[in-house]
DNA sequence: GTTCAAACATGATGATTATCATCTTTTAAG
DNA sequence: CTTAAAAGATGATAATCATCATGTTTGAAC
């Protein structure tokens, strides 16, 4: 459904919000060792994160990724889109280019409640939801667990 | 969504199913003209679909592709299945290996009715159904269309 | 103002996916 | 029984995506 870079993306950026807490930013080492993902693939993921203003971060000594109050906004969909693009959302399930509306593959309209689903999902789901979730133990992002 | 090879896939079976009529089979130029495939390609996706009995091949002369009148009642989530396996329906959105039903994802929930509403549709459509579509002119298989 | 720990930037390698090429087998027709 | 047209099989190349490595910039602490 997503790609790689973009389910590193999502793990980082739900991760650092249910972590920071105003005090200390959290390294790049914290992150990979707890969502279980490559460091220097996640880095660089988290620079195009960090430019699009998704989440922050700081340089040098104490530095590190942090979220904002205002970024713990951020919707599923915002992450999606900056990492993979829209063409989960309007990319034709055939890889139709010219496939629409109005010259439709011949699945475009069965498959339209499927795109709405999932467009929704990633609508109503915001960063803050998931990271507290997470704070719950609810939910988990370790790719192996325990 | 879905792997091109995927794509190609069920472009292929709809196109022979449209144009199938009980007499000439269908060359892999002809399908591949049609549904603007690369042609190696789509011959080597025609053969795993061959294999899978989705469609039905014949060698030498006067050879090609054809599909029978039961292989017409395939559902598209065949298709999907015989190419691109289960990873679609089963998989994890955030692509965490031991994500379930007793140990989701913080999205594990939230995706189920993404998730059945593609598969409800891969379910409830037969190639039957789209060939016929494409014979009344509703729809469009090329890439670039004229 | 030097040092060191952090993110930033860029390029190189590896893995996976898509595509191409070449040869083999089958089968109808002459 | 030879020929030619078709799919089948296998391996090689190309393109894309994921991962790694190396060096640069920033900024707090001493």
């Amino acid at each position: 459904m997503f790609s790689k870079t973009c389910e590193y993306a999502i793990r980082a950026t739900i991760y650092i919000a249910s972590e920071y807490k105003g005090e200390e930013k959290i390294g790049i080492q914290d992150i990979c060792k707890n969502i279980e993902a490559p460091q220097h693939f996640t880095a660089k993921i988290l620079q195009v994160l960090s430019r699009h203003d998704i989440v922050s971060s700081k340089k040098g000594v104490h530095g590190g990724f942090y979220i904002s109050e205002e970024q713990r906004n951020t919707k599923l969909i915002d992450i999606v889109f900056a990492i993979d693009g829209d063409h989960v959302f309007t990319g034709c399930a055939l890889g139709l280019k010219q496939c629409s509306e109005t010259k439709p593959c011949p699945i475009h309209h069965k498959f339209k409640p499927v795109r709405e689903s999932l467009k929704k999902v990633l609508q109503d789901t915001t960063v803050r939801e998931l990271a507290n979730n997470i704070k719950k133990g609810k939910f988990v992002l370790k790719a192996l667990g325990i």
